[in-house]
Parts: structure tokens; C-alpha cells; sequence
DNA sequence: AGCCAAATGCAATAGTGTTGCATTACTGCC
DNA sequence: GGCAGTAATGCAACACTATTGCATTTGGCT
């Protein structure tokens, strides 16, 4: 299932309307390569002669941020979709400082791991956002 | 030594010179109890009779946070001190989504842990920026 | 005291994000 | 397939976040 069925599959079953604005958005960030800016969303729509006001792009991007199905990338700046679809748990991402890629990624043991160490703290952890600053494979040595 | 202290050494050593500015946005920055945005800072001054160009507060902070004596809170917006000083490593903040307290962590095994997740996948990390959300010891039960 | 590189102030500009309200358009129902 | 009602959008205005270039000032040195 690919990224935009899978999230208009979701809207529908959280009671969500399908309109243009949304489907418009998400089929953007799905084509994208990396984290888009609501502005950067503007104006590919505007190249494509359509028309998506700022607001509706930043109403739309929350919602599917709250949904999981798009994520804020802090230290770039933009948002991306959502890779790992249905899979639970809190998702963490790898930035190259060489290229810029970004990989999404997954792992309980860590999120353990860390809701223990929150723990001893006296934290009660609910979520967990990471991001891991780096080189990826193509930029190392 | 206080937080002003140890940054005023930080500066010195590092051979960047102790300017009025620095000065009063580190002593903001001191007394703040959370995240202070650039902008709550120039207002901060306005109050006391000084006057801080937002640029110059921009400039300082980013100096600051290039030092890792300041670090940008990103789920929350805003800058805060760092609150362990000269400790190795990657620094971490759990977030209470009850009362917005800010705790500052720091955990090697964690970190290594991390690091060797992203090898797994053939990224090399060098540094894991974390922020947890969940209920301070004052907001459970 | 004076030098000078570093830092600040100012002006302009661009990106990010929010609110309120009138209008439009999905969805479910007949 | 049309209608009703609510959810969502468009528009206008506004506020915050952040950056750049250049002229001027100043902290740290001799």
C-alpha cells in the first residue's frame, strides 16, 4: 500500500474528510525527496497551476502530524512522510551531515532503554523523539 | 561555578571577547526558569531599561548554542542553559506535557546503545539529539 | 593611548506559524 | 441523484523566528 492510500485509508477511519487541499498535500509529500516546508508545498502546487493557501497547507500537515503520518524533522527544518507506516512505537531519524539523507527508522529495545533511564529520573516517558546527526553509508571514508 | 561563570570561561578560552551583550543574554538566560525565545529576551531587557538589537540576541545565542553552553528546546521552542556544564556527551531533556518542566539528562550506555543501532543500519552517528515527552514526578497519578 | 579584528546596530527581507470569520464542499442520508 | 449539516477551506491580518549586508563601535592586545 503505498503512502498516499495508506493515509487516506486513515483519515477515513478516524472519521476525517477526504478533500482536495488533503489529498493535494499528500500527494506532494509523498513525491518529495526530502522535508518540505509549507511554503516549499505553496509553490509546487502553484508551478502545477494549482492553488493551496498557506493556512490549509499548515492545517493539513498538523493533521497529519497528530496522525503519525507525517513527521517534523527538527534539525532541517520541514516535514517528511511518515516511512514505517503502521509500525508502533516512537520513530527515530538518521540525518547525514554530508548529504542530507534522511532515514527513518525503529527500534523497542532503545525506546525501552530510554523510558527506564527517564524512569530513574522519576519521569514517566511517554514519547521519544531522536535525531541522530552523522554520516551515512555513501559519505563515510 | 554558576552558569555565568563557567560560560564567561568557556568564551574567554575560546578567544571570543566578553561583550555587553553576552553578557546580559547570558544573565537572561541565567535567571530564566525555561526556554526563552530571542524575542522574550529583547523584551526581558526593554523591561529593564536596556536595549538588545534582536540580531545581535540571534548572534549571541547561536555562538552559545555552537558552544553547547545553551541548547535549543525544539518540541517546546526556545533556548535554556545547559545544566551540565562541562559533561561529556550527548545532552538530553524530558519534557513534562502536564506542567512543561524541562529536565536535563545525560546517559553513555544510552548513547552508545544509540550508536550502535544506527551502525547496524550503516550510519555512522556522531551525535543524538533527544527530547522525551511524558509526566514529571510532580504530574503522575 | 591606539590599533584592529571581532562584534554590534540598523535596515531590510524572508520564512514559519496562528487566529477569526465568512464561505465552500465532503459525507451520509433520503 | 439531490439535500442537509458539519467539517474544512479561503482570506485577511498578524506575530514570531531567522538571516544578510554594511557601516559603526568596542574589547583585548601591545
Amino acid at each position: 500500500m503505498s503512502f498516499t492510500e495508506y493515509a487516506e485509508k486513515s483519515l477515513r477511519e478516524k472519521g476525517y474528510k477526504l478533500t482536495k487541499p488533503r489529498r493535494q498535500v499528500l500527494e506532494a509529500i509523498e513525491k518529495a525527496e526530502g522535508p518540505m516546508s509549507p511554503y516549499d508545498i505553496g509553490k509546487m502546487m502553484e508551478g502545477k497551476g494549482r492553488h493551496l493557501d498557506q493556512v490549509t497547507i499548515y492545517r493539513v500537515i498538523n493533521l497529519l502530524c497528530s496522525l503519525n503520518l507525517v513527521h517534523k524533522v527538527f534539525s532541517r527544518g520541514g516535514y517528511v512522510r511518515c516511512d514505517l507506516q503502521e509500525e508502533e512505537g516512537c520513530h527515530r531519524f538518521l540525518v547525514c551531515r554530508g548529504c542530507g539523507h534522511l532515514q527513518e527508522y525503529r527500534d523497542e529495545a532503545l525506546c525501552r532503554q530510554e523510558s527506564q533511564v527517564a524512569q530513574k529520573l522519576g519521569f514517566q516517558a511517554e514519547h521519544h523523539v531522536t535525531e541522530s546527526s552523522g554520516l551515512c553509508k555513501d559519505c563515510q571514508g
